[in-house]
DNA sequence: GTCCATGCAAACTGTTTGCACGCGC
DNA sequence: GCGCGTGCAAACAGTTTGCATGGAC
């Protein structure tokens, strides 16, 4: 057993459906996607347990959550590479977007003011290109 | 009458009272506190008027609503000066601050990619000085 | 066998809506 | 006085929680 299932706690069936479809799936899915897509798995899974599978996993670091604007959460595997979120205010497509310049520029101006940076979110909005092209 | 008036719609005892709190405040406050407020004034004023007459607002672009993380939304008169909002992890303050680099970086980060920018959030959380000092 | 995790339903928070009345223009 | 705006309460969406049962270790 590594360090990972330790500290994760019981590693049940229910998590383990939940983790799959997280490392699965490109990212940022809603709740209640993720559990539609468990239900396929596993017909009893209730709702309740993969919000609680979500706060587990987010307390973890294992999994970050996201507000894209709306309402409601998404969920997407912590990852390395920091990255960005636009959402087309049209289409509702989310599309993700690599950069380290931004972040650490963003960083320096709230250390400067002697802020401890704990998170970023970068959250855009606008047009997505083909949207512009179907009003062009 | 001009244009702006119109499109505002009707200038009601309740709406103005809501447009002068946010005038008033510095910055973000919620639907709750901004209810709470315009009670002092008004002691019959609802909850729905509060939304509705923020929706409108918002709408017409005399003010934003930001999602400083946690569910529900925090409302602001739109300012000219781009500006960040930095929360506490720990007492949930926020402090706002002043930028336009971040902004331009990350609107030409966006904008090479052929996305259309309308607005653009920058969310930081962490810890601020004076719980850093509590806890040191 | 011991606890933690689950399923279910009910509670809860933030926000929106249907409807009859009220008021700005 | 016409029609939009309001208050109230009920509806709604997303999320959390209490409780008895079930399963991981």
């Amino acid at each position: 057993m590594n360090v990972e299932t330790k500290r994760a706690g019981r590693m049940t069936r229910q998590r383990r459906i939940v983790m799959q479809i997280l490392e699965e799936s490109q990212a940022h899915l809603d709740a209640d996607s993720i559990h539609a897509l468990a239900r396929a798995r596993d017909e009893k899974i209730s709702l309740a347990t993969v919000y609680r599978a979500l706060a587990l996993f987010k307390q973890r670091g294992l999994i970050e959550e996201q507000r894209l604007g709306e309402g409601h959460g998404h969920f997407e595997k912590a990852q390395d590479t920091p990255h960005y979120h636009f959402t087309c205010s049209q289409c509702g497509r989310v599309i993700e977007l690599e950069d380290h310049q931004v972040l650490e520029l963003a960083r320096r101006l709230f250390t400067d003011q002697g802020l401890q940076v704990e998170t970023i979110q970068l959250l855009v909005s606008g047009r997505c290109g083909e949207c512009q092209e179907n009003q062009a």
